[in-house]
DNA sequence: AACGAAGTCAACCGCTAATTT
DNA sequence: GAAATTAGCGGTTGACTTCGT
């Protein structure tokens, strides 16, 4: 990744591009002192030629202490699927439940891993599905398939239950990472498939 | 070995929500 | 209460890498 400097130029005009070890040291030093917070004052007082949101962008992503990178385990993919099918594309919660990762790891692994994943399982799905069925259905096909193709805003409303996401993952009251509301969730999530099955074999 | 296609991922952009003045 | 500022989110882009021919 060649850094796209601007360069030569009398304007001020802010750095794009991959970031460099040095504005690393400067930033995460910055932040150390004064913490992470204004982040437009970040950038011009820690003596970064970046605008505040990519200072942002870089200490969440990289920077900030506990973040682990890659080599997401069978557990955590598991985790993302269950909570992609329940909360759409909700990186940032998802990311929350998810210790040490970013949202933005979460969603590119999604993009390019388990979207696929998920596209290919529901081929061989649907495929094993019309040969058991030889009778014509009446269900609606809009409700069928469990899982969503292409990821999109609504996902949240395709679930068949209903319930407000934002109560249910209370984070206010969570101080930690506590994975216990994990098992929570999977048994909730079981019963959530349990209904979903119900509802469309009613339908 | 060379080349193009596909995959990956860091970073940017536009927008909205929340907070401050 | 309104306007301005800041923080945060999700979608998208583009450079780099890997794979297939």
């Amino acid at each position: 990744m060649a850094p796209k400097k601007n360069e030569g130029s009398t304007k001020r005009i802010m750095n794009k591009g991959a970031w460099t070890a040095e504005e690393d040291r400067k930033l995460a030093e910055y932040i150390e002192i004064h913490g992470a917070k204004r982040w437009k004052t970040v950038a011009s007082i820690a003596g970064l030629n970046r605008c505040g949101k990519s200072c942002r962008l870089r200490w969440l992503n990289y920077l900030r202490p506990n973040i682990k990178r890659g080599n997401i385990s069978d557990d955590e993919e598991d985790l993302i699927l269950r909570l992609h099918k329940l909360l759409g594309n909700r990186w940032s919660l998802i990311a929350g439940r998810l210790p040490g990762r970013t949202d933005n790891e979460i969603k590119n692994y999604w993009n390019s891993h388990l979207s696929k994943k998920i596209n290919h399982k529901e081929k061989t799905l649907q495929n094993s599905r019309a040969q058991e069925t030889a009778t014509p259905s009446q269900k609606d096909s809009g409700t069928e398939g469990d899982e969503e193709e292409g990821g999109g805003k609504e996902s949240v409303n395709n679930s068949d239950v209903n319930f407000d996401v934002n109560e249910f993952f209370d984070f206010s009251a969570e101080g930690s990472y506590g994975l216990e509301w994990v098992n929570k969730f999977l048994e909730l999530d079981e019963d959530t498939m349990n209904y979903s099955e119900k509802v469309s074999n009613i339908m």
